[in-house]
DNA sequence: TGCTAACTGAGGCACGTGCATCATTTCAAG
DNA sequence: CTTGAAATGATGCACGTGCCTCAGTTAGCA
């Protein structure tokens, strides 16, 4: 049978469609014998819920909710881009995205946003917030009260389990692997670059990074990881200091998703200086530097991926459904020249 | 107000929902002013038809058949596992898969199982065959009795239109360029395999490859495409007497989806020589020998987006719609040892 | 045995759209 | 003004499911 209903189930359980209702929709009030003859029913036909039929009738809509950081960077530019495009991509599956921008560094505003949600208005919410009590808490209790939540690229634990990103040690080691096996000196010491050291995602791609290059090119040196803390003079210091520091520079490892002014900075103290340089997120800028030559590579994860699946991830949560994983697993890109 | 109905339509446009009806579903009779002031009324609200209460209402089911080759190399059966998982991922799309292998190489057997088709049973066919004045001329009568056609992954033009595969100018630069900064000696000669180079596929690939060594890895040398026709004898000769004929390979470049056959060779007449090895698409043989590090990089095009992709496409197609395209680009993906 | 509580059945409306039929209005030609 | 065709309105059923009410049946217990 092509697709059986709620009445070919009925038939087929013996039993009527308003039990049937009972046993799909978990009501109680329904005997262990009929619920297991149902269940039968449904196995023996392959039952699927029509879930159209199903939204229809409920008139169910579903709105998502992504709450992200409030700094401007060029990568997060694309997330949102891609937030507004997949509104139209899922329109006709009836569902609303929006962005909320908050201040991600003050755990309690973003506990405090997130408190404000109810299962009435929102379906569900992605969030790119670092990881704090506050904020696990606050997710905590919005699941208690039937709103999805789902850690979005960034910082929350178990990301492995039901969160959207990238695996961030594969990542750190792909741009060690590159390092590597593009520098044809075979040896030199190697800069890493980061916004904080504070983050998880810093924290995994830099050992990636190192645990790499320690095994496959023992005969490069990595420094100490540069902080910029967002600060361009900080940022400018640091680096010329290393640079001045380390003659033998033979790479370079941007690992923050903001690589504007680390990459800025390194062009202009070391102008013609060819050392083997690697950055994350793919931006109009990171790209304009692959072309130009003045960056060899971008580990980067799709943006427009890492919405759509968030927003699967979010209707399965709703609907009850577990999402097929293949298809949410966001692999870590090798971006060249060549395949922009 | 959020998702208007033909029934808002209608009072908007002071008409009654029988002239929404006819506007929307182009029947005749109605004036042109009245089209126009359903239209304006359309704009106004911002209506979008609800595709799933009207398949409900059509009761329309999509059924999609993939042609394929009969040849049971190991990307193929990636294709096909990926294409009963989207039949499930789909299944509450009301969209059925399913496979039917043919022999590709004799084109009116094609053209003969495409004849087969009607819009009664299939709303559309995704095809993988090598072009051929027959299988076009059987795809444009498809087409006529109301059946999606889509050329899948291979052979057929204007790819970049509307067909589903990757890049393959860009798939072998990014070969070429993987070989070029691999080679720390910077000279040498490269070895390049293809199954045959009748195809436009290992054409295009051929075209990236050369034009991108040539302009920036100038020192290097490319030998002519050796052909195996898939022909074990044939490729253990031709590669063997390569190899003995170039001692300064430097790198090899597998432009087929199936990589085994070559490689296997390659590793029994090379055993440690160590040159640059490039394959395409990721299977279990050549994961393994990445890993093992027989193999330096995979060029691959993720043959489950590749799946969905044409799902959606024929989808977007039977619904009259317009797909995304930035969701739909087929990436050329460089996979190393470090993010597989 | 009778009584009550637990269980089950029957039926109907709603969701938004497609599609059909029949009635009514409009409008231009005669 | 009449006539008739073209245009539009009114209405109802269907799709598969959720959700509600009310009536009927069964089972457990005193």
């Amino acid at each position: 049978m092509l697709r059986p209903t709620t009445k070919d189930l009925a038939k087929e359980a013996g039993v009527s469609r308003a039990t049937v209702d009972r046993v799909l929709n978990g009501r109680e009030g329904v005997k262990q014998k009929t619920v297991d003859r149902v269940n039968e029913a449904i196995k023996k036909l392959g039952f699927v819920r029509n879930i159209q039929a199903a939204n229809l009738a409920k008139s169910q809509k579903y709105r998502f909710v992504f709450a992200l950081p409030k700094s401007g960077d060029q990568f997060l530019d694309a997330i949102i881009h891609h937030i507004d495009e997949a509104g139209s991509i899922f329109a006709e599956d009836l569902v609303w995205c929006e962005v909320h921008q908050i201040d991600e560094n003050d755990p309690h505003n973003v506990s405090a946003f997130l408190g404000t949600l109810d299962a009435a208005t929102t379906s569900g919410v992605a969030i790119m917030a670092p990881e704090s009590p506050q904020v696990r808490d606050a997710i905590y209790r919005l699941k208690e009260r039937g709103v999805a939540a789902l850690p979005f690229i960034s910082d929350q634990t178990s990301m492995d389990d039901h969160g959207v990103g990238m695996n961030n040690n594969s990542a750190g080691a792909t741009a060690a692997n590159l390092i590597g096996r593009f520098n044809r000196s075979e040896t030199g010491s190697v800069m890493v670059i980061a916004e904080s050291m504070q983050s998880r995602d810093s924290l995994e791609r830099r050992l990636g990074f190192d645990s790499e290059l320690r095994q496959h090119f023992p005969s490069m040196r990595v420094l100490p990881s540069l902080e910029t803390y967002g600060n361009y003079e900080r940022a400018h210091d640091i680096i010329a200091n290393t640079v001045q520091n380390n003659p033998d520079l033979a790479g370079l490892y941007v690992m923050s998703s903001e690589a504007r002014t680390p990459l800025t900075i390194v062009n202009e103290l070391c102008g013609t200086a060819s050392f083997i340089k690697i950055a994350h997120e793919r931006t109009p800028f990171t790209e304009a530097e692959l072309r130009a030559g003045r960056l060899d590579s971008i580990i980067a994860q799709d943006p427009g991926h890492l919405v759509r699946s968030a927003v699967r991830k979010l209707k399965a949560t709703v609907d009850g459904r577990q999402p097929k994983s293949s298809q949410e697993r966001i692999r870590v890109e090798v971006i060249l020249r060549t395949n922009l």
